[in-house]
Formats: structure tokens, sequence, C-alpha cells
DNA sequence: ATGTGC
């Protein structure tokens, strides 16, 4: 839909009628779009109401707005090949390492250099929708970057509270304003990207040392919140990747699949590709409804076979596969549009959200 | 989303 006219508001959101996206989300594309300075808004098929800025967007400004980017700046997704002998996801699954306990300078894996000097929750998951899993590759539908039957462990994490920091120290002083200084901005903004991007990295390594499995280097990793200077505008993404010849994973949930797709996006869709099959409910209505009707035990093994290790009830029926919307509806529209093109599919064995209790 | 808010 393009929605333009006498305020010149411009948003245009890449979904199909059969989708679902709450007018609520919409309705903040457009107070967005009405911001001093905003050019363009595009919402992606997963497009769903955040606090104050719509999630699932991409947004061109000549105005830098931090709270369109989030708390969460550098928060994206990255894919490693890894190598097992023979998977037995319950024997995986009891030796995934303690993923909310932080890195120490003791450890092996403790990194010479760290971003923005600030070590703390280093190697850390966090809570929400972040997650790290041990996936197969299902279906290959564009050959080079992986085979089907491979093993690759899926990151979804950020900076933690680099970035929240970031973003108070502005919302302190201008709220929700636009920054008063870009430059500063962009360059604590930058930091927490590489801290979150090294993140991701570190969490690889933990899982795969202790799995018994060598590690690599990422085949993907696209941040799906940041913001980038373009032909000197500010394109805001706010659960957006990247899609501009580079490969995204697009997240499913925890038992359905995930997509591994090349982005060829353009100017309409700001560059960019949805980053997940985005929340269908909020949380209070997901945990509400989960509760009555899932018990934990079905939200631990999953319809495709898949366990989840969380040790937090609430969360497990938070992010239940049934508050996400269809992956498949996500990846028709991106499709559709000519937005991306799907180059693998992976099914999910073992997802760590938080430590087992 | 968050070394988590009232």
């Amino acid at each position: 839909m393009v929605i333009s006219g006498a305020s010149a508001l411009s948003v245009r959101v890449f979904a199909s009628s059969q989708s679902w996206i709450e007018s609520d989300a919409v309705d903040q594309c457009h107070r967005v779009a009405a911001l001093d300075g905003m050019r363009h808004v595009a919402g992606m098929p997963d497009l769903h109401p955040g606090k104050g800025a719509p999630i699932g967007a991409a947004m061109l400004s000549s105005v830098l707005y931090p709270f369109l980017v989030g708390s969460d700046i550098g928060c994206g997704i990255a894919v490693f090949p890894i190598k097992l002998k023979r998977p037995n996801l319950e024997r995986l699954a009891a030796r995934f390492p303690d993923l909310d306990r932080a890195l120490t300078p003791d450890d092996e894996l403790w990194p010479d250099e760290i971003p923005a000097d600030h070590p703390e929750s280093l190697g850390t998951v966090g809570r929400g929708n972040h997650f790290v899993e041990l996936a197969r590759v299902d279906e290959v539908m564009q050959e080079g970057r992986v085979g089907k039957g491979d093993l690759v462990l899926i990151v979804h994490s950020g900076s933690r509270g680099l970035g929240e920091s970031i973003l108070r120290a502005h919302t302190e002083v201008h709220g929700a304003g636009p920054a008063a200084d870009p430059a500063a901005y962009l360059e604590a903004h930058d930091q927490a990207v590489r801290w979150g991007s090294l993140n991701r990295r570190l969490m690889a390594e933990r899982v795969a040392h202790a799995l018994g499995a060598a590690t690599a280097e990422p085949i993907v990793d696209e941040c799906h919140n940041f913001v980038e200077v373009r032909d000197g505008l500010y394109l805001h993404r706010k659960g957006a990747a990247r899609g501009i010849g580079n490969d995204v994973l697009v997240a499913g949930t925890r038992g359905t699949p995930s997509y591994l797709v090349a982005g060829h996006a353009g100017a309409e869709a700001n560059f960019s590709v949805a980053h997940g099959a985005g929340r269908k409910m909020s949380r209070s209505d997901a945990l509400r409804r989960n509760k009555a009707k899932h018990t934990v035990t079905e939200l631990r093994r999953t319809a495709v076979g898949s366990l989840v290790v969380c040790g937090d009830r609430q969360l497990l029926f938070e992010e239940a596969p049934t508050a996400y919307k269809r992956i498949e509806q996500v990846i028709g529209d991106l499709v559709a549009h000519e937005l991306a093109t799907p180059v693998a599919v992976t099914i999910p064995l073992v997802t760590y959200k938080t430590r087992d209790r």
C-alpha cells in the first residue's frame, strides 16, 4: 500500500493482503513519516508495533532520531557453520554452556580488545526474542553457501546493556527528539554495532567449544537495529536488515524453520528486508493465551522435534511459535515484492533461550 | 529490548 498526499507522507508496507499487519503498527509508520525530515518509511512483512517506533521498518530521514533504532543498537543475526559427529539432541542440549553468565578475563575466549571498553555481559545472549540455535540445513534453493544436511549455529543477540546506555544518555536529555550531535551518537552507535557482532562471535565460540566442535567464520552476520548514513541521509533500521546483494537469515520461531535469503531490495523498500517472522501477539497476550493452550513440556519439545533450553516459564510462553506470524508468509511477501530470494531453509535442533534450572 | 518498572 502506498499512502501519500497533501501531507507528503511517504509510507509503504511490503505485505500482501493475506498477511496480518496490526493497524497499530501501520499507525506508528505514519506517525514516524510525519517526523521532521522524514523522507520515506518502508514496512517489512514482519512489521509489528513497538514502543513508540514500529518494529520491522526502515526509515530514511535527513534528521537522526536515536529512538527509531531503539535501545538494542547492533542487534543482529549471525550464522556459523559447525560440524558435529552424531548429534544426539538431549545430550547436546545438556552440554550447551551457560550463556547467561558473562565471560571473564580468566576465560580462554576473552578477547584482546573490546569495543567501547564495555566488558560487562560479554558473551551473554540476553532475553526477549534472543536465542542461540543449533539448526540443520533442510533444503537448499541456491548453491554456494550451505549444503543440505549441514549444521549451523544461528545467533540472535545484540549489544546488551551498552546500546541501552547509549539510548538512555540521549533520551534523558532529548527524549524522542533528534540527536543534538549526530557524529557523537554515531560514534557510540558504531561501537555498539561492533560490540554486538563480537558478542555473537563469542557466543558461537562458547557453544562450539562446549559441544566439542571447531568454530568457523560466520557465513552471515547482519544487524537489524542500526542507522546507516546513505547519500547524506540517515537510514534507521529497526528490525529490518540490509538487503542489497547480501544474504540475511530471516528467523522463524523456536519450533518452525528459518530462511537464509539473498536480499535485493530497492529504494522503495529502503534497501531492506525482514528480520524474522514478526510477533503476531503482544508478550502479555502470548503469555495469557499460550498458558491456556500449551504445557511447558510441549514448548520444550517442539513440533519439528527440536529442544528448547529455557528455564524461564514465562519467556517460554511469550516466545511460543504461536505468538509469531508464519515465516512462510513473510518469506512469500519478500519474494512477491522482489525484495529477496530464498537460499536455504534451516530446521531447529536445539535452541538456547536461557539457562535451565 | 534492559545489571529490567511501579
